[in-house]
DNA sequence: AGAAGCCATCCAAGAATTCTATGGCATGTC
DNA sequence: GACATGCCATAGAATTCTTGGATGGCTTCT
């Protein structure tokens, strides 16, 4: 293989038309510019450049030879340039993944991020299972993971925000009467619960279990913003991370009582890179998003505002 | 500027996963892969590989540089087998000029040379003046210049060809009466001259000086073929090269007495590179196209064949 | 004839690359 | 729990490449 100094020196001296000349612009000696030529045609077995008496000039075969030259110059320019700029988060991409229900904590952090790194390219993948994306992160297929806490202890995880569960329900539900509502009210209650392959549903069990209450799912769905829309239309009651209830939500929402957080982390296979580091920054001063109306229903519940940081 | 070699074991990295892995791909050993790798961080500022226990994964910065890393690296080898290419013929670019009267001469050749080497690059360029000729070759503008001799001694010409210099005049003209027509019967006849930045216009008034005959112009013109079509149109005769008689010409073609002839030459600037060489060889093979009828009529006129080689 | 410009070659110094050997670390095995 | 395996980084020595200065041949210009 060609180095790329030869092939640096074939460009200068098809730009300077000289070997003397190329050595001065590559700040270097004509022994040596001399010397790389002659390698170069060594090595392509055929002359670049006829020797004249006032210079070189090239041959067919180093005409040839520069237009592929210039580019392989370029490219391992480009390499390094691109390096750097995904070093200094001006360039390169970002591979994101995140558990369903987050999508709408991540967007306005993606938008955000997008608006001042434009030059980053950001992909999402979304999963329901926290496995997938462990996985994910695992397998290097995502460069980032956002997920609910825990994780397993071979991640490196960053704890970027706390998210409030929170009860849905119909209004004028009975549970939903109470401004902040016990979870053992829970017990035997109609619930709209999540189908298995969403990390939620063992994750909620588990919760349940711990607390020692046992509400009757009556349905289950796959997708997290389903459960409580479908809650508010009638069919029991939800429990479901707040960032799940969207905008105009047309039901209840109810705070726990303690109220109930969990934490939300940013995984990487290990010590974040300088692009993920500066990713995960952002996330931790964003916060969660949590829709207004929301908002206010929460804060007329609880002197104690929901909004976590 | 990063090192083709670093960046030849970024790739085999990121193909193979580890550096181990990579120095055996790259039949190298591990330490001095791992030395690149560390100058090539080094060079950009970041890491390009998170070191794992099973080996080592690609930062984002490491994945934005391995696909501009591999464009240098194809581009590189690409410089050389282009090089190569054009050594053996295979490729590369020919830049052609010739003297206008002479692209008939060229056509067959280069039509025969570009089914042999489809994957040369050829253009032409013509030209009335031999200077112009001159300086294209001189300033490496073309790689060759075919034209009638004689050249300056500073090129590098070799003999190709011979063409023979005819007289053509209407039917019936007194002149074309006799098969073969001496030089000097053209005193006084009117002549279809060509105009001053034609190179035939100088060329002409020298041979006829040399020869002391004073033939009376009529007209000029610039393009070589239009000489013979004027004459035969009845504007007089014309003297020209039996190339620049086309096919199905309507008037006389007579050799001259005795047969006038010029040498055609392979104008380069020095010895010429190996894809020059060869297609003068080429052009050497093929001597001078005459056109069917006229080869006719001028073996009607003498014995001798008027075809060159 | 002499000066100047250009390139190739020779040779020595310097730099970069490579190799061998070694150690740290995590994982998997008996 | 000791051991073997596979991975990477480091150190030091040897080698190979690259570079620079000096020189000579060549041509052109003065």
């Amino acid at each position: 293989m060609a180095s790329l100094r030869a092939l640096e020196c074939l460009v200068a001296v098809a730009d300077s038309g000289s070997i003397t000349q190329a050595a001065r612009l590559l700040h270097s000696s004509q022994p040596a510019v001399s010397h790389q030529l002659a390698t170069l045609e060594r090595e392509t077995g055929t002359t670049l450049l006829r020797r004249e008496p006032r210079g070189v000039r090239l041959t067919p075969a180093g005409r040839a030879a520069v237009a592929d030259a210039r580019r392989a110059i370029e490219a391992a320019a480009s390499a390094v340039r691109s390096a750097r700029a995904a070093g200094e988060a001006t360039g390169g991409s970002l591979r994101l993944a995140c558990a369903q229900s987050l999508v709408s904590v991540l967007a306005p952090v993606i938008r955000e991020w997008h608006r001042r790194h434009p030059e980053v390219a950001i992909t999402l993948r979304e999963s329901t299972s926290p496995d997938e994306l462990h996985g994910l992160v695992d397998s290097g297929e995502a460069d980032l993971a956002l997920m609910p806490a825990p994780v397993p202890g071979r991640f490196t995880s960053t704890a970027v925000a706390e998210e409030e569960i929170v009860l849905t329900a119909p209004t004028g539900h009975p549970l939903a009467a109470r401004p902040a509502v016990p979870l053992e009210d829970l017990e035997g209650a109609p619930l709209v619960h999540f189908a298995p392959e969403n990390g939620l549903s063992a994750w909620l069990d588990r919760s349940f279990a711990r607390a020692g209450v046992r509400p009757e799912p009556v349905m289950r769905t796959a997708v997290t913003t389903a459960a409580p829309q479908l809650a508010a239309a009638g069919l029991g009651i939800a429990v479901c991370p707040v960032s799940a209830v969207s905008d105009g939500f047309p039901g209840a929402v109810r705070s726990f009582s303690p109220r109930w957080v969990r934490q939300l982390v940013a995984v990487t296979s290990a010590e974040p890179d300088p692009l993920a580091a500066r990713f995960i920054r952002n996330l931790r001063n964003h916060g969660v998003h949590v829709p207004r109306d929301v908002l206010t229903q929460l804060a007329a519940d609880s002197p104690t505002s929901a909004k976590t940081r």
